[in-house]
DNA sequence: GTAAAGAATATTGTTGACAATTTGTCTGAT
DNA sequence: ATCAGACAAATTGTCAACAATATTCTTTAC
């Protein structure tokens, strides 16, 4: 299971935030410093750099002296974040409909055919990671590095509030909505392309049951206020 | 100069920031570990954790053996930021139209007082700085945690940019001009209140001039040409 | 006088050990 | 049986020393 090669702090970093995409590293499982080094035969001085820049992400909470843990979503940061992609999205969606060339269109369909394939072989994980970074394609052409590096992190962040709050994990989003996206960028048809990717966005949405499974901070006050009663009676 | 006493590593990154907010770190600064460690009264495992934070932020740049220097952000990267910035605060400003409370309403006021008081007293620093963070009070009122988190970092980007390609240091941007934003928020003018913020972030933006003096990575662009000119020759 | 080569210096990368803190377990009293 | 307290184990925070690398300065040859 160790991979006895030692590896780049960089390339550490990228392998978690893929295992994230993949859904293989669900929120609240812990990341002890010791088995990391073990599992990428690094020094603890690479793996707690990696932790910082995960930190950074909001991809792992830090808390001083309990360590790292895959950052569990509250259902406030996650309606917060799916309003933040949405409004990311469409910006995103108006520049690439100015700026995106054939190549990038060309790149965007051969995308989709990945998704198609990795379905056909039943290979869900990487299915996941491929619809996500569909988006990511997408913000390409938009030629905005500011805001591609915004998206980015905000597509680690759902899969996470996917894997807490999703009910189905197998259908995180659909094909045919990613075609008819790329169809509306292509005719740039800015209402059509806003309207399916609203509804694109809605239909991740959609799929998530928010009952809060035991948050980490939101605690205090979902147990506090019981024991406020009990004291003022 | 130097403070003795030992400061954890979140107030040395939120100090840091500050001075990039305040320009008294200038783009291009080098940031060498043992200096930091002094300055700070800390190890140099601390100043390493703050680093690789302000490399997440972009707001120095990491290299391998080079050790971290204050970014100095292209051309390029500037126009991308300020279009960013754009298309961020019209999200958080028509956000806060909706949500802002009176109090939200009284502390920009409050805010914009503070600013004309340290225009009065002549301390250039710290206005730069409250003029930053106006735009910081104001998204606050947006109620959307992940795009006030997105535009603070550009804030600080906008600080380095400024830094870089500003002409006038003094003027950054102009108190009245935030006056009638508020006033725009106050009456949920949708339309007056955007146009307001975009020629807002115009004024600062056409104070800039963008002759590349001098670039880090732009280096190689801006030089590599003549010595394939002399090896071509 | 200039340019290249090499030594010297300074800075970062890495490792290891120790201190501080948290977590889990065990005992004993009520 | 339950709970308080103390002890033990495990984990993280911090620091110091050493290795690797980059920069600077000196020397030397042309």
């Amino acid at each position: 299971m160790a991979s006895k090669q030692a590896l780049s702090g960089d390339d550490i970093y990228r392998h978690i935030q893929e295992s994230v995409l993949e859904q293989r590293l669900m929120p609240g499982t812990r990341m002890a410093e010791e088995a990391l080094c073990t599992i990428y035969g690094t020094g603890r001085a690479t793996i707690r750099k990696v932790l910082v820049m995960l930190a950074e992400d909001q991809i792992v909470t830090l808390e001083r002296n309990k360590g790292a843990v895959i950052a569990s979503p509250t259902v406030n940061e996650a309606r917060q974040v799916f309003e933040a992609r949405q409004a990311l999205e469409i910006s995103l969606l108006d520049w690439a409909m100015q700026r995106a060339t054939a190549s990038d269109i060309k790149k965007l369909y051969a995308h989709i055919e990945r998704e198609r394939a990795a379905l056909r072989q039943g290979n869900i994980g990487e299915w996941v990671r491929l619809s996500g970074e569909f988006h990511l394609v997408l913000a390409k052409s938009a030629r905005n590095e500011v805001f591609f590096c915004f998206l980015e992190k905000l597509v680690f962040r759902t899969s996470l509030i996917v894997g807490l709050y999703g009910k189905a994990a197998a259908v995180n989003c659909c094909v045919d909505d990613h075609v008819h996206l790329v169809q509306a960028l292509e005719k740039a048809d800015q209402v059509t392309g806003r309207a399916l990717l609203i509804e694109h966005l809605g239909h991740i949405e959609e799929r998530l049951v928010f009952t809060d499974p035991g948050g980490d901070e939101d605690l205090y006050r979902a147990l506090s206020p019981s024991l406020i009663k009990r004291k003022a009676s």
